[in-house]
DNA sequence: GCCGTTTTCGGCCCGACTGTTTTCAGTCG
């Protein structure tokens, strides 16, 4: 069975949570979830490291002992260090991490003192009052646990970045409005626009005596508050997202967004540049000695340290501090470089908008050209076009064409990728088109190196352009079929194809770091909504934003380019 | 366990809030 990058890092993962319960050195236990998380962004595969007799040291954060720990996992599929760990602490005790307000110490106490090594075990001698006489423990920590167990039961996860979206826009325009409120602004992960957010972290900057923290207990969509003090509360919302809110001063609000925009590793590698110039960093600023020298600003902050500013979105220690400091930070694309979208269906198969409807909504949202990709015959459900079908809707694309001022309709398809490669339309109708997008909807359990080949494979057909949602994921709904995208991503450097980046906020698809793997080798991406409706074509900015995390500029986008211009690059080879 | 334009040993980011305590450990972000 081949070894995934993940189930490196799951292992690595383990053996920290594991040695934080037994209370190992807590500086070797951040090694191991360092080397992990390494492992888990990187977008070569280690095991093909190792089979390649690659020195897995020059990783960051893999040193000699880390390195041959993952050559043991990558050639006998397991680790005896964690087989000898799990011999010795429980293995279900890492479950009871999970459970907010329990950590390493606590879960310690309960599986020596209780004897609890599981989460069932936990809920029994919660329901038997066992928990409230511990000692470290009290009434009120044991109602806690009963609470947290309830909410795991009801499966909280982190939340697509669409859906905070629409939490957090009315909720920061609550908190604006209230008197007193200078700044407030949403931190966190939702701010560096990962694709899943956890919780929202919200910051104020507001004057004393405003009313700011009871009123944020006060909205309308609080079910419980988790805690509050002066300057720093928590609440669950009735959707079961919780958020923190955060009052600074003015003089340090840009520490304090920096701080709370993370991400975590991001913040600790800027801290340590800081502690070598002799510079402590906090949320309230920059300190030399007991003298304030930041904080009212990120780009004062990120000055102190010799650094430009830089964008949310890079912000998660993957190269982005050694570029700014070498100047050399990708110029991020922004909405307003699109000039038009790639992938569209119309009410001829499932989407519910015709054609002249979707091109004027195109037009309205400052475009030059809109592509129409119908489904092709082999998705029935949808129902695809056969070839005669596919000729007659290119005719009614011309004469529209014709009538249309200040857009143009592209004749593009999304044609299936069939099992053994080959593209379900013929050649012939497919030259009378201005490009496809060829996408997978079938056989998504294909074993890794079939899956693969049948990707590749299609990109040998001349007519083969952009390979429409990569991987197939549906956020917290389906995994990615199981392929190696970056052999995928070679071999559409190699063969002049390209990637799309799924813009429906459900797909988000490619995710960042193959983003940044295809622009590293120039391969260039369209980034596309999928519209199904006209409403569908304002996913464009979950498009964006995914794009900048992936570190893309306006060049690396086929559509950031004039119709005339990408014609030119659609004649491939 | 990792790492090194001060170091191959001795560091490793930092503060708020809770609950259980009588001055603070544990947890979280």
């Amino acid at each position: 069975m081949p070894i995934h990058n993940a189930d490196v890092a799951e292992i690595f993962n383990r053996i920290g949570d594991l040695l934080d319960i037994k209370g190992d050195n807590p500086f070797r236990i951040r090694a191991y979830r360092d080397g992990a998380r390494t492992v888990s962004e990187l977008s070569r595969s280690v095991a093909e490291m190792v089979e390649g007799e690659e020195d897995l040291k020059a990783l960051p954060g893999i040193g000699k002992d880390l390195a041959a720990k993952i050559e043991e996992i990558v050639r006998t599929g397991s680790l005896s260090f964690l087989e000898k760990l799990e011999e010795e602490i429980p293995a279900g005790l890492v479950e009871l991490l999970r459970i907010s307000g329990l950590g390493p110490r606590k879960i310690n106490a309960l599986y020596t003192k209780l004897g609890i090594t599981s989460l069932a075990q936990l809920r029994e001698a919660v329901s038997r009052q066992k928990i409230r006489d511990l000692e470290g423990f009290g009434e009120k920590t044991e109602q806690n646990i009963r609470k947290e167990l309830d909410r795991l039961a009801a499966s909280a996860r982190r939340i697509k970045l669409s859906t905070a979206d629409e939490i957090a826009r009315p909720l920061l325009a609550y908190l604006r409005e209230i008197k007193g409120v200078r700044l407030a602004e949403i931190a966190g992960s939702y701010r560096r626009r990962m694709e899943t957010v956890g919780d929202l972290d919200i910051l104020v900057v507001h004057v004393s005596g405003s009313p700011v923290m009871e009123r944020f207990l006060d909205y309308d969509d609080v079910q419980s508050v988790v805690s509050h003090g002066p300057t720093r509360s928590s609440v669950l919302l009735k959707s079961g997202v919780q958020v923190d809110l955060r009052a600074v001063g003015a003089e340090s609000y840009g520490a304090a967004l920096l701080y709370f925009t993370g991400s975590k590793a991001h913040n600790i590698a800027v801290r340590r540049i800081a502690v070598k110039n002799d510079l402590k960093i906090n949320e309230y600023g920059v300190f030399k000695g007991k003298k304030r020298v930041a904080g009212r600003t990120e780009e004062g902050v990120y000055k102190q340290v010799g650094l430009p500013f830089i964008p949310p979105e890079l912000r998660e220690d993957r190269g982005e501090i050694e570029a700014a400091a070498q100047d050399r930070l990708p110029n991020l694309l922004t909405l307003g470089d699109i000039r038009g979208d790639l992938h569209a269906h119309t009410t001829r198969t499932d989407g519910h908008a015709g054609l002249e409807e979707m091109a004027l909504a195109a037009r309205e949202r400052g475009y030059e050209y809109l592509g129409i990709t119908e489904h092709s015959r082999h998705v029935t459900v949808a129902g695809g076009l056969d070839a005669d079908e596919l000729r007659a809707h290119i005719r009614d694309i011309d004469r529209l064409n014709e009538q249309l001022e200040g857009i143009i309709l592209l004749k593009g398809i999304e044609v299936d990728i069939l099992e053994d490669g080959s593209l379900d339309l013929p050649g012939d109708v497919l030259r009378e088109l201005d490009y496809t997008v060829c996408s997978v909807h079938s056989r998504f359990n294909l074993a890794r190196d079939r899956q693969t080949a049948r990707i590749i494979r299609a990109m040998d057909n001349p007519c083969f352009h952009i390979l429409g949602h990569p991987s197939g994921r549906l956020i917290n709904e389906r995994p990615p079929y199981d392929i190696d995208m970056e052999q995928v991503i070679r071999a559409a450097a190699a063969k002049g194809c390209f990637m799309e980046l799924n813009a429906h906020p459900d797909r988000l698809d490619l995710n960042d770091i193959h983003l940044k793997l295809a622009r590293e080798l120039g391969v260039k991406v369209a980034i596309s909504t999928d519209a199904h409706s006209t409403e569908g074509l304002n996913s464009m900015r979950f498009g964006i934003w995914q794009a900048r995390r992936g570190w893309l500029e306006p060049g690396d986008v086929l559509n950031t380019r004039s119709w005339p211009e990408l014609k030119k690059i659609f004649r491939r080879g």
